[in-house]
DNA sequence: GTCTACTGAGACAACAGTGTCTCACTTATG
DNA sequence: CATAAGTGAGACACTGTTGTCTCAGTAGAC
């Protein structure tokens, strides 16, 4: 006697799933271009009715949050991916690397944080992050007086770095790049 | 024949440029608790009617765009400040302390840039700021390699990798400062 | 004390965007 | 090919906010 009846059937046609991810695609960068961009904009931009759209996403901020959700996966895979043996600090840096791209493509979430969020995901993408500077610092790589948190935050605070002068035309995407990367080294050396 | 009958008299009467400066305040207050805050919020925190908000601001922009200049004009006063002689590190890293503090307080502007601006005054501060790393790099005491524009927005970088942490109850302020000034001091070492 | 600047309160129009719904149609699936 | 899943187009109500205006009343300036 299952009363739940499921809004969405278990099996999904080829076709929504598509559309599925034209909708993610098409509001990533809809919004990543015009912050203030409607739910018509990013329905026509994904080749799709908006009420189609809302079939999809109950509301905007849905939306918004399944974007949000892609990007955690992407960024928490990557971490994931930091290795667990070895040295640290080239890890690291190609990390800072794969996260500008990441962060461009995301722009819209990097810009227009939802108030400070700290989502599970992020939170543990967070700790792993954490857990390999300890690592880095147990081996000596890395400058102990930092605390592990902080460097999560750093780094961060050095995607942005990059992506705004970039954005800006300010300087080239590539020497900001290698500069960054220098700067992430000398930040974290013991 | 003068044809442009003034908005405002050029005298302006005492009790509007208090009110005016309550909205100031208000507006940067509310805005940073509440970024959805309506201009009804905004006047009641000002103690003032909506109608004579409007009178001050003709539009919601136009109030958010008289904050921005408020901050612009209090971190180029700051920027302006520092020294032209003597060592450049730890004039620095106080303005990292103080940069914090700012931020704090405009933390509405920080987390809401409106679309990536670059106004005449904020980059003013940046060519201020720059010429001041590159004093620094000339008398040795900051890297070379380090392009002084990217160093303006390392800078940023830091003032938001500690703004958020605090934010978000993960760090106490102070200790984020402390670790932040050194890792300022390590990155920009020659 | 008089003139003028300024304000509060409230009513008002206008608007844009959201989210819902229906109906006819198309497309996958087996 | 039969069924169910999915879609487009458009109409719709709703709502919250913005910005305007008026009028009576208050507070500063000189």
């Amino acid at each position: 006697m299952p009363p739940a009846a499921p809004a969405r059937p278990a099996r999904r046609r080829a076709d929504a799933l598509r559309n599925e991810q034209a909708i993610l695609a098409a509001g990533t960068e809809v919004l990543a271009a015009h912050p203030q961009a409607t739910m018509t904009d990013i329905a026509d931009a994904a080749g799709l009715g908006r009420a189609t759209l809302y079939r999809h996403h109950a509301s905007r901020e849905d939306l918004i949050a399944a974007i949000g959700a892609a990007a955690e996966a992407e960024i928490a895979q990557m971490v994931d991916g930091l290795p667990d043996e070895g040295p640290v600090l080239p890890a690291l840096e190609a990390l800072l690397r794969s996260s500008v791209v990441l962060g461009t493509r995301y722009r819209y979430l990097v810009l227009h944080p939802r108030q400070l969020e700290a989502t599970p995901v992020a939170l543990a993408a967070m700790d792993r992050f954490a857990a390999v500077v300890a690592r880095g610092q147990q081996q000596g790589e890395i400058d102990d007086a930092l605390d592990p948190v902080l460097v999560s935050h750093l780094f961060l605070g050095l995607v942005t770095a990059v992506l705004v002068p970039v954005a800006l035309g300010q300087i080239d995407e590539a020497a900001a790049l290698t500069q960054a990367a220098h700067a992430l080294g000398k930040l974290l050396a013991a």
